[in-house]
DNA sequence: AGCGTTCCCGGTAACGTTCACGTGGTCCGG
DNA sequence: CCGGACCACGTGAACGTTACCGGGAACGCT
């Protein structure tokens, strides 16, 4: 102690002005000189404020996940708040009331879901009383919760009406594992726009979101149905994968067969050919997260506001699947061309 | 209340064993009435333990951070340890001292940095006391904190020793940005491998880790150095996009131009020709530092222990570097023989 | 001189737990 | 009948802050 009260350390540390300036040096050196650190943990206690958000995530190790995550990072630190990490396994049957009921304990201000599956559906109504403000990513609407969710329908429109436009008409769809919701979304969208446009649905394979399942899955479908012309792939890796099986049985590609991917890679531009992709905004997924959240919090938005954003994606067209020749657009497809690989 | 004092509600929670079973149902059925969640900020107030670890991070958008994280999750859930992420923008002049105060002033039991570049020498020495047991993730070895590193100039000699017993003799290097760590460490290998083997180090181009970069880099290189015959890229986003280039030039790999990449994409396996790379373990890396961590915590190891473990990369080889053929290992590289592109 | 205002600063209580005791009761053997 | 062991539970203090209130000193004004 240098003589001087808590209250006034307390004042100092906080910047209040009712500090002469004389007693603040003095308490500032002492401060410096025996290295002492302010307790969060005893402020949360008292102010009943912890600044800290909760986040659930699931499936780290995936390029859509990761990406949301930056963007919660990116806007919670620039709002000062802190971020409680849990991880749950992607798969398996472990409900959300537990990680939630942790999070409560440590008193966060909010929680965000990034956990891309349905077991939202398990904590409606036995949820918690005095539960924080949550909100659900990639999830499907709920009345019950605010959700931001990536218009994975939509998105599966635009691709396949994509291939559509190209006069394709056998289009195969490589469906994400379907315990995912935006597996089954993408896919929706898919066969919606097969039926609007008349056509019958193309083949349908189901894998795991890696290259290798994509290559997996291509291969069964192509045996099964050799005179397909169009491949819409629930993401750019499984879009790789499949790409690298037809080009290893010399289809051309979009000659014979054009694909288009979904997630937005920036690596997609760089594939052989470049891959025609649907974007995702997932850090912006993650900003509006943390920004309805905090928005909550602040009192600014009535408690039980249940917002559904839904954020649209955008189609970047590049050379597997490329724009329609605006004469000819219905170019049949029964003989490919025989396009180069370059 | 149900008519029983705070103490013997804390030995219901903690499961004490001196509890009747009668008092013990009806403060469960109390707890589950009301909703009550105990404090876990008050208890790491008085435990002064907080059961916390903090993670600073930087480019949670790259792939290795994002994978080196997804392994701190896993064993810090494994071990009941909440985290704390902080992420810090990747480049800058920010440094750690108001981070890891930060995480300090939430009692933090430890922290572990898993940001790449070289920012820890601004904290030796000038760190405040008390501060917690530190690990520092892919930086270079210190006197004064543990670390925990991919032996990143080791897999640069792998690499680049692969290519040499090839045969090629012009082998370029496509670096990462030379203000991280492990990018220096790559090109280092590169360097010397080239240096002991009597070869004339090639052209050098950095890259900023995109695939955009190296495609751009590595044409720039293309048209000053025609002859080259192979080339080391930092990692596999930016070997994609030098091989994107290569492709486009008509050159063939690995019949012109071998490549071999860094990081161990699972992708990789389906880029055209596969890519051989140099896989580190990340995953590991960080499970290794959760460990690490938690030992210094429990008291097992002695405070100032100094670790500094190196983690072995492992060569993958695949089609664009091929195994050299056992019987003529040295081919030369003047006439490139035309290999078919697959 | 008397009074109000402003500027600094301290005292007390509270946040929700756990720890180290203490206390009354029951059971048992001598 | 009594001492001690054991069980179940309560008491007081403490963890490190901040909110709220109050009080003294200096100052200016009438």
């Amino acid at each position: 102690m240098c003589g001087v009260s808590v209250q006034t350390i307390s004042r100092v540390i906080n910047g209040r002005p009712d500090v002469s300036p004389a007693t603040r040096a003095a308490v500032e050196a002492a401060i410096a000189a025996v290295g002492f650190q302010p307790s969060a943990v005893a402020r949360s206690l008292v102010q009943r404020r912890s600044y800290t958000l909760g986040v659930i995530a699931a499936g780290l190790r995936y390029f859509g996940v990761a990406q949301t995550l930056n963007g919660i990072t990116e806007e919670s630190e620039a709002s000062g708040y802190a971020l409680l990490l849990k991880e749950i396994p992607g798969t398996g049957d472990l409900d959300l009331l537990p990680v939630i009921a942790f999070l409560m304990a440590h008193r966060v201000e909010g929680i965000v879901v990034a956990a891309p599956d349905r077991r939202e559906t398990d904590v409606r109504g036995n949820l918690p009383l005095f539960a924080p403000p949550i909100v659900f990513l990639k999830s499907e609407p709920s009345p019950m919760f605010s959700t931001i969710l990536i218009d994975n329908y939509g998105g599966g429109r635009q691709a396949t009406s994509h291939l559509v436009a190209l006069g394709r008409r056998r289009i195969a769809h490589l469906a994400g594992p379907l315990d995912w919701q935006e597996a089954r979304d993408r896919q929706q969208g898919w066969r919606d726009t097969l039926r609007d446009a008349g056509l019958q649905p193309g083949p349908l394979a189901v894998g795991n979101w890696s290259a290798a399942s994509g290559a997996v899955e291509m291969a069964r479908v192509l045996d099964e149905e050799p005179g397909l012309d169009a491949v819409f792939a629930a993401n750019d890796q499984m879009a790789l994968g499949a790409m690298y099986v037809l080009r290893s049985r010399g289809i051309a590609i979009p000659g014979q067969v054009a694909i288009v991917g979904f997630d937005g890679l920036e690596e997609a531009a760089y594939f052989r050919p470049s891959l025609t992709t649907v974007r995702q905004p997932l850090r912006e997924l993650g900003q509006l997260a943390v920004r309805e959240l905090l928005a909550t919090v602040s009192g600014a938005a009535p408690r039980p506001s249940v917002h559904a954003l839904t954020l649209a994606t955008e189609l970047i067209v590049r050379d597997s699947a490329p724009h329609p020749p605006a004469e000819a657009k219905a170019l049949p497809a029964g003989e490919p061309s025989a396009v180069p690989q370059a």
